[in-house]
DNA sequence: AAGGCCTCCAACCGCTCAGCC
DNA sequence: TGGCTGAGCGGTTGGAGGCCT
């Protein structure tokens, strides 16, 4: 037996909204408003649809300060930085974006964001370059010499990538645990760095596949720290969580470490966030850090613990590791650690 | 001109969650 | 405490319109 149904199907009608449909509903609720009811609004309004229907059409369509038509460059960096961040929790990335309905950032993403990427994700071979760059320029996925030079990429809406000389450390000791305050002197010089995280969640993909959702699953606790992480073939225990720096460094094995300088992230608040950026690569691809809104930390949290049976893992590929956030700093401090 | 294919987006569907009784 | 209900959310669909052959 399945769900009842919200409004009688037979009696209401569907497809698309007349304009007399839209004239009706929205000089109701501005005269009305919706009474906290959306199910009894459209025989109030004198309207043949179902409740929901008229709910989304005035969020979607009818309500003021609605924004239609292109989304701007900024709108992008915003909505790659959300989505990499929390995935496709369109509602949170709408809130950011004001004017813009969630179903909105939804099809944008899917219909134009997501292959504008998808074109920068191209394998090597494959990819558009800057005239005078060729493909010789472009680096191996899992380099063994001591400095390479990455395919990173100076803006996520970009065409083109951008070749940065990066260098690293790798196998990196406890002294580097230290993760805020030990930033090396390596990198000098550097023009600003990767723009996007979501790049680096495609950019190591074996398959040149994008990958959306993931195989990982993460339990998580009463308290909401997470004890078990697994993703793919790998699983790692952890008695620990609390210490996340010596977990980085040392609970995903052998891994590269480089950074980003002035690393760009962050548009939580409206406000860029440049700074320096350690990445871990590792065979499964990179992990990472970031530096979050507190109060968008809080919200993740909420859904986090909301959804707590067992999943902890988010449809961009990436784990949140919560209990990562040092609630004795400040909120400029609060951190986010990511793997996949 | 016509048919096929593709893109885009409005709208629907089904699920989860919170509030209420 | 458990069931019911409505709101909200994210995934998916369907159709209109544009483009190509």
């Amino acid at each position: 037996m399945g769900r009842a149904p919200c409004c009688d199907k037979a009696n209401v009608k569907k497809g698309p909204w007349s304009p007399e449909e839209d004239a009706k509903l929205k000089e109701y609720i501005e005269k009305q408003g919706n009474g906290g009811n959306w199910i009894a609004l459209p025989q109030k309004a004198g309207l043949k649809r179902c409740g929901k229907s008229c709910r989304l059409r005035w969020l979607n369509y009818l309500r003021p300060n609605i924004k239609h038509g292109e989304f701007t460059d900024e709108e992008d960096r915003i909505i790659c930085t959300l989505f990499a961040n929390i995935g496709s929790r369109w509602s949170i990335i709408a809130a950011q974006l004001p004017g813009r309905t969630d179903n909105d950032i939804k099809n944008y993403w899917n219909t134009k964001l997501k292959k504008k990427l998808m074109g920068i994700m191209l394998p090597p071979s494959q990819r558009k370059l800057p005239p005078s760059q060729t493909s010789h320029d472009q680096a191996p996925l899992y380099p063994n010499s001591h400095s390479f030079t990455s395919s990173l990429y100076k803006d996520c809406t970009s065409n083109y990538y951008s070749p940065e000389t990066i260098s690293f450390t790798d196998n990196y000791s406890d002294t580097e645990a230290s993760l805020a305050t030990n930033f090396p002197t390596v990198i000098q010089n550097q023009e600003a760095g990767l723009v996007c995280p979501m790049q680096m969640q495609y950019y190591p993909m074996k398959d040149n596949l994008l990958k959306f959702g993931s195989e990982a699953s993460c339990s998580t606790s009463s308290d909401g720290s997470c004890s078990q992480i697994t993703y793919g073939k790998e699983m790692k225990q952890d008695q620990n969580m609390g210490n996340l720096q010596n977990y980085i460094s040392n609970g995903f094995g052998e891994s590269l470490r480089f950074m980003l300088n002035n690393y760009e992230s962050s548009n939580f608040g409206g406000e860029t966030v440049k700074f320096n950026q350690w990445v871990d690569e590792k065979p499964n691809g990179f992990s990472w850090e970031t530096k979050m809104d507190c109060d968008l930390v809080e919200e993740v949290k909420q859904l986090n613990s909301s959804t707590s049976t067992s999943s902890n893992n988010y449809s961009n590929g990436f784990n949140c590791l919560f209990n990562s956030i040092d609630e004795s700093k400040t909120q400029q401090e609060k951190v986010m650690y990511y793997y996949y």
